[in-house]
RNA sequence: GGGCCCGUAGCUCAGUUGGUUAGAGCAGAGCGCUCAUAACGCUUUUGUCGUAGGUUCAAGUCCUACCGGGCCUACCA
């Protein structure tokens, strides 16, 4: 038994995420998670929200809410969605709470007790209407380049010049469009990454069998135009984990947090202490899978993000960890994720367009997005969600070859022999084939869950539910009935197993149907089949099942029509 | 401007270190079955592998240029 740590990237809090969003870390983190503690590994799976930094500040604003009031309410709603999907977390924390403010700052301290923190004069905008410094995408202007009129601060999307927010022409707050802006002189904290390039540069070089999408980032990154750069880990903000060397002040950063990408990594840490605080365990238990000198030394720690998540989780947080100069855990895979789109566009928060997580779940169970969100993961490039592919996906791999191969067996079952699994009959080649053949499949199934490969985990675990189709056209129960009834007997009792099969090796992907499958076959608490050809005579003569209900309805067209439009956009 | 990724059947995608007639699922066509959510099974059609060069006995796979799509470029997290 392994224990694996399992860490999804941290939704921000700032409104409800859509199914890109999910699909690019928290869910392939879940399916990898259920899997694992399938297989009996000890798992923790940690998420948590990201709760600071300027967006969340003026979504509180925009709703007349105090902010800590405002990411209190967010993190309750987002749980819920999480918990809607199934995702299941270990702990799903928050970036604000205590053990986080406490960690972060530990870690500032460390750093810079070693060294690794520099204090750094600079120049930023400060609004006076706003009555806070300006983060360069909240500033615009004219372009002193091309004369594009809506520059934002920190580049021209017009010309794509490389812009100081100082250089536009009529610069104005796009919070309260006021022209009112000065340049501060303003004191910051910047890790000193450059000294760590070296060793994060080696760290990265040893990962050769990481995806390429999460090397390539890296790589660029540390050796582009000068290298690694030193980075700013603190603002001007009132919401944040304020400036400390660990549980003391710091002189001169008075009223400064963190900045948000400095905080939100260590709440994985954070959240860990979260969990044992919550289940009543001690520092010990969670320290024993982030302190490699606390027994986090056989643990394998695997991340999942989205694309854009990479330059923190292989540069930043691991200089945050190496400069610490202490004992933490460090990643040992990276899982990224390119985006999925929407019918030919980007999913858009602000336009509207789109699915997102609560109207997913208004409109279809969990399962239906899981499956099709899982089988199109955007592993190697970016996927393209449209209404057809999906009403096919779900129609033909859930309904037909799943949901139908469970409905023909268990009615043929009840009208022939009852709702028991009937006796009679022994296994003939053919059953014993299909059981070597499964047996063979299934290995390849688990060799792709254990490499989170998850589109050709899909593909096999699909290809799996047809072997039951494939094998009831071969053994005909229907026609060997009339001449042959303990035949019949035989290939149904097989049959149901496989339905038992088809429940526990499901699990991952669809949770709540494989539950029920098992359930209404009498068997809730399968475990994986560790054995195929033992798992397939589970059930003997005698075992009482009941038919299921309809596993999985099909999406009609007229539906389908209605949800592409209802999505389109515009809304706002 | 610089960097990275992608471009393979109508659609969504596989194609390991270059090696015989390029694959899967869906859609289409035909046949079969009738237990089942008009579901299932079998057979089958379709490709100048973005374009143009180059390396090689051999290139979807390597190199160069170009075209098209996307991402990143450090203050969105």
């Amino acid at each position: 038994m392994a224990r694996i740590l399992i860490t999804s990237a941290l939704p921000y809090i700032n409104g409800i995420k859509h199914l890109g969003n999910l699909v690019g870390s928290q869910l392939p983190a879940d399916l990898y998670a259920r899997y694992m503690r399938e297989r009996g590994h000890e798992v923790m799976f940690i998420c948590a929200t990201d709760e600071h930094g300027t967006p969340a500040e003026l979504a509180a604003a925009k709703t007349g809410e105090e902010v800590d009031a405002y990411c209190a309410r967010m993190h309750d709603e987002q749980a819920k969605l999480a918990d809607g999907f199934r995702l299941s977390f270990d702990h799903y924390g928050r970036s604000s709470s205590p053990q986080n403010h406490k960690l972060t700052q530990h870690f500032a301290g460390q750093l810079r007790k070693n060294g690794f923190l520099d204090e750094v004069s600079e120049k930023q905008v400060y609004s006076v209407a706003d009555g806070r410094f300006l983060p360069d995408r909240y500033i615009e202007g004219t372009c002193p380049n091309c004369g594009f009129e809506d520059a934002r601060g920190d580049q021209c999307d017009n010309c794509t010049k490389q812009l100081d927010p100082t250089d536009l022409i009529d610069a104005h707050s796009t919070i309260s469009g006021s022209t009112d802006l000065e340049v501060r002189e303003t004191k910051h904290l910047h890790l000193r990454q450059s000294l760590l390039k070296d060793k994060i540069d080696a760290w990265i070089s040893s990962k050769t069998d990481w995806p390429i999408l999460t090397t390539s980032i890296a790589k660029k990154w540390l050796h582009d135009g000068d290298g690694l750069q030193d980075r700013g880990i603190t603002r001007d903000l009132n919401w944040g984990v304020p400036v400390k060397d660990g549980e003391n002040d710091w002189d001169g950063m008075d009223g400064k947090v963190f900045y948000v990408w400095f905080d939100a990594p260590v709440e994985y840490i954070a959240a860990t202490a979260e969990w044992a605080e919550a289940n009543g365990k001690s520092e010990a238990d969670w320290e024993r899978w982030w302190r490699t000198d606390k027994g986090a030394d056989d643990v394998k720690y695997v991340q999942f993000m989205g694309k854009d998540n990479v330059p923190f989780h292989t540069l930043s947080f691991p200089a945050t960890l190496f400069g610490s100069q202490e004992p933490w855990k460090v990643v040992d895979y990276i899982k990224s994720f390119n985006y999925l789109n929407y019918d030919g566009g980007q999913f858009s928060t602000s336009r509207g367009r789109g699915v997102f997580m609560d109207q997913a779940l208004e409109i279809l169970p969990a399962d239906y997005w899981r499956w099709w969100l899982l089988s199109h993961a955007p592993e190697n490039s970016d996927a393209e969600f449209t209404w057809e592919n999906f009403q096919g996906s779900i129609n033909k791999d859930l309904a037909d070859v799943l949901g139908n191969f469970v409905s023909r067996v268990t009615k043929f079952c009840r009208s022939k022999f009852g709702e028991e699994v009937p006796a009679g009959g022994t296994y003939s080649d053919v059953e014993n084939k299909l059981i070597a053949d499964l047996a063979a499949k299934v290995a390849v199934y688990e060799g792709h869950m254990e490499a989170m490969e998850i589109r050709k985990a899909a593909n096999e675990l699909r290809s799996i539910w047809v072997m039951g189709n494939e094998y009831l056209q071969t053994a005909a129960p229907w026609a060997a009935f009339k001449t042959d009834p303990d035949a019949a007997a035989a290939s149904v009792r097989l049959s149901l197993n496989l339905i038992r099969l088809y429940g526990v090796l499901s699990r991952p992907f669809i949770p709540d149907a494989s539950a029920a499958i098992l359930s209404d076959m009498g068997d809730a608490d399968a475990a994986w089949p560790t054995d195929v050809a033992a798992a397939m005579g589970t059930f003997e003569a005698g075992h009482a099942f009941t038919v299921p209900a309809v596993t999985f309805a099909k999406i009609s067209d007229d539906d389908r029509e209605a949800w592409a439009e209802k999505f389109a956009g515009v809304r706002t």
